[in-house]
DNA sequence: CCGCGGAGTGTTTTT
DNA sequence: CACTCCGCGG
């Protein structure tokens, strides 16, 4: 056992009974996962009965790795994230509630065409006024879904212009579920949903129970309450589990979770034990105390005060002022660079950010010095439209029956719209195979000699190829790219870069065995665009140096970290500006990033702002702009040292007069006076 | 009935 | 500014 503190050693060697560990950022929570699943295999529990379940599919990967490096035993510890245990579950036991073992997932992309089907069915798009759009739809039914509560109350919250439509968008989920559980789909919240719900069937639970007979749950904070419901059935029985979570670091409000789960877990199960881990090993005492300022500030007092285990004091860290985007890139890379020169491999270094297109200019910046970079978070590269394309003659392939795949695969082709799409659909779905659907659907359209039988001959050809048992799964891509190259270049201005992301895929789709697995795969643990290039025999001096979203970056570390755009509006996120917990919300999102950094960290923002095709001055982030917090900070860079404060956006008032009613009552008035 | 072009809309974070 | 939706011409 490695040097651990009391705390640590305690959560460590802990083997029966619930325990809470309240872990603060850099305490060592994931030494501690790591070494327990260590111990507990070393107390002869057999690996495949320990459960270790995570937020994040990196979160997942990072844990596994580093439990099996100690003893090779851990490596067949069953982890992942809830998705893909719910996922690997339904597969196996779905059949007892009613569900057939060959669904398909539908990604964000997918669930919104099935819901524009369903609103075609129920005749909504036939009003006078204007429904709400497919992916306001969407979003509005997994709100309820996630926060378990009302259609309407989210539209209260989120969308109250879209109150009008409460029982037409009730009606809609309805149709939604029917629609899912007919076509043999399943969506991201349906796999928590129906994982649940057979969890509640006793003699799956009590099976499920001797079979994991030890739980852990990673980042118990961002779990929402399906989550939770999951964690607590799994360990009803034998009460074998442990979560770790810190609430200052709950960042995934928006997805319904809440720290509500670990406040519950103690009265759930009153004998657990709770354990704090308070000492930090990851920052500088400097970068700590910036830490705890911004903490201070946040409004829900959280009880951590971290103090730094290492001797170290460190540098202060930096805000840095620059004039624009490209000024702010420029200096970022420049310094990424000379910090390489003086020994700081790039892999141990990380930019974060807010929002995805932050990083653009600096994108362009690393490229053009020659800095390998790899991106986490932001734009999905496998819900880019020509990926989506490819997959869909996959899935066609795979299962005849997928009428979303046949859907997008068809309207590609060439004289085909919805009409004929619909026409040519519904025969398809009357055979069960893809031969019978070839043979006759295919055959008697081709013969038509309609407009569209040219480009149905080429599909009909292509599948007819591609469904040939004989092939490995590349020569199957290979044939549908060989395909869907025409259309690609038809459809896209950019195509020579779409290809090159096909390229990539094929590489990815040639290490699997079959077309099932790739899907299933890609549905539920897509691959990182940039991720897979990395092979893990390099040295670790070649590796590339990570930009990544916050939210992205939560649970890992770096020696030097950059935060880069802090500008109001951008941190805290504009559309957050509305809502307390909202920003609130956004505050502990600064506060994770700032945590991530050991030993250097670089605070940045720019002045010089377009948005909507307005300048505009951005002001600094009023996370930032706070006595506590900028003491902590060397300044540089400022104009005239101050700062020109030109309002962007409005600061919440600083003296509000006392409050006839909160948030609740005043709901509640509003809808007394409605009835 | 398909496909193109113009108007309008909302812009985040992840499984 | 990028994407979706709608209306019109072919």
């Amino acid at each position: 056992m490695p040097d651990l503190n009391p705390a640590q050693f305690a959560a460590v060697t802990i083997i029966d009974g619930p325990v809470l560990v309240i872990a603060g950022a850099g305490s060592g929570k994931t030494r501690v996962i790591e070494y327990r699943v260590l111990h507990l295999v070393q107390n002869k529990i057999s690996p495949e009965s320990i459960l270790l379940l995570t937020f994040t599919r990196r979160a997942a990967r990072e844990m596994l790795e580093r439990a099996g490096r100690h003893d090779s035993r851990c490596k067949n510890v069953e982890g992942g994230t809830f998705h893909s245990f719910a996922f690997k579950t339904l597969k196996r036991y779905g059949k007892i509630i009613g569900l057939s073992g060959a669904f398909t997932i539908l990604d964000e992309g997918d669930a919104e065409e099935a819901i524009h089907r369903c609103c075609a069915k129920l005749g909504f798009f036939e009003k006078k006024e204007r429904f709400p759009r497919k992916d306001t739809l969407r979003n509005v039914i997994s709100i309820s879904i996630n926060k378990g509560i009302s259609i309407g109350r989210v539209l209260e919250k989120e969308f109250p212009h879209f109150l009008q439509y409460t029982s037409d968008i009730e009606n809609l989920r309805e149709e939604y579920v029917k629609y899912k559980i007919d076509k043999n789909y399943l969506d991201y919240d349906d796999l928590l949903i129906y994982l649940r719900l057979l969890l509640e069937n006793e003699e799956v639970r009590n099976r499920l129970s001797q079979k994991y007979q030890f739980i852990m749950v990673d980042e118990y904070q961002d779990t929402n309450k399906l989550q939770g419901d999951i964690t607590c059935l799994l360990a009803e029985r034998h009460r074998n589990v442990m979560v770790v979570g810190d609430d200052a670091q709950c960042i995934y409000g928006f997805r319904g979770a809440s720290h509500e789960n670990i406040m519950e877990f103690p009265k759930k199960f009153p004998e657990c034990k709770i354990i704090k881990l308070e000492e930090n090993y990851r920052s500088t005492q400097s970068i700590l105390d910036l830490a705890n300022s911004v903490l201070e500030n946040v409004k829900n007092k959280y009880s951590k005060c971290l103090v730094s285990a290492r001797k170290k004091t460190g540098e202060k860290p930096y805000l840095l002022f620059f004039k624009n985007a490209h000024d702010e890139a420029e200096w970022v890379a420049s310094k990424i660079k000379e910090l390489r020169d003086e020994g700081v491999f790039l892999s141990h270094q990380a930019v974060l950010f807010r929002s995805a297109y932050i990083s653009i200019p600096l994108q362009a910046e690393l490229s053009k010095r020659n800095i390998p970079y790899q991106v986490f978070g932001g734009l999905k590269f496998y819900e880019t439209a020509h990926v989506k394309d490819v997959i869909a003659h996959l899935k066609v392939i795979t299962n005849p029956r997928d009428e979303l795949a046949w859907n997008r695969v068809l309207m590609l082709v060439e004289g085909i719209g919805l009409k004929t799409c619909e026409r040519i659909l519904e025969e398809i779905m009357v055979y069960a195979n893809s031969d019978d659907v070839i043979a006759k659907v295919f055959q008697t359209y081709v013969a038509k000699r309609d407009r569209y039988a040219e480009g149905l001959a080429k599909l009909k050809d292509a599948l007819k190829l591609g469904h040939n048992k004989d092939l490995n799964v590349g020569e199957q891509f290979e044939i549908v790219l060989k395909y869907y190259k025409p259309i690609l270049q038809d459809k896209f201005d950019d195509w020579h870069l779409r290809l090159n992301d096909l390229e990539t895929l094929r590489q990815i789709a040639m290490r699997y065995e079959s077309l099932e697995q790739l899907l299933a795969d890609f549905a539920i643990e897509p691959p990182e665009k940039g991720v897979w290039m990395v092979e893990p025999s390099v040295p670790e001096e070649e590796k590339p140096l990570t930009l990544s979203t916050i939210h992205s970056a939560k649970g890992l570390e770096w020696e030097v970290v950059f935060i880069i755009g802090l500008i109001d509006g951008v941190l805290p996120v504009s559309f957050a500006l509305n809502d307390d917990d909202e920003i609130e919300e956004e505050h502990r999102l600064f506060y994770v990033g700032i945590t991530r950094a050991k030993n250097n960290l670089f605070l940045s923002l720019y002045h010089e702002g377009i948005r909507g095709g307005i300048n505009q001055f951005n002001k600094i982030s009023r996370f930032v702009d706070v006595p506590n917090v900028l003491s902590k900070l060397e300044q540089k860079g400022a104009p005239d040292g101050k700062i020109k404060s030109v309002v962007t956006y409005k600061q919440a008032e600083k003296v509000a007069p006392t409050p006839i009613y909160d948030k609740k009552s005043l709901l509640r008035k509003v809808i007394e006076f409605f009835k």
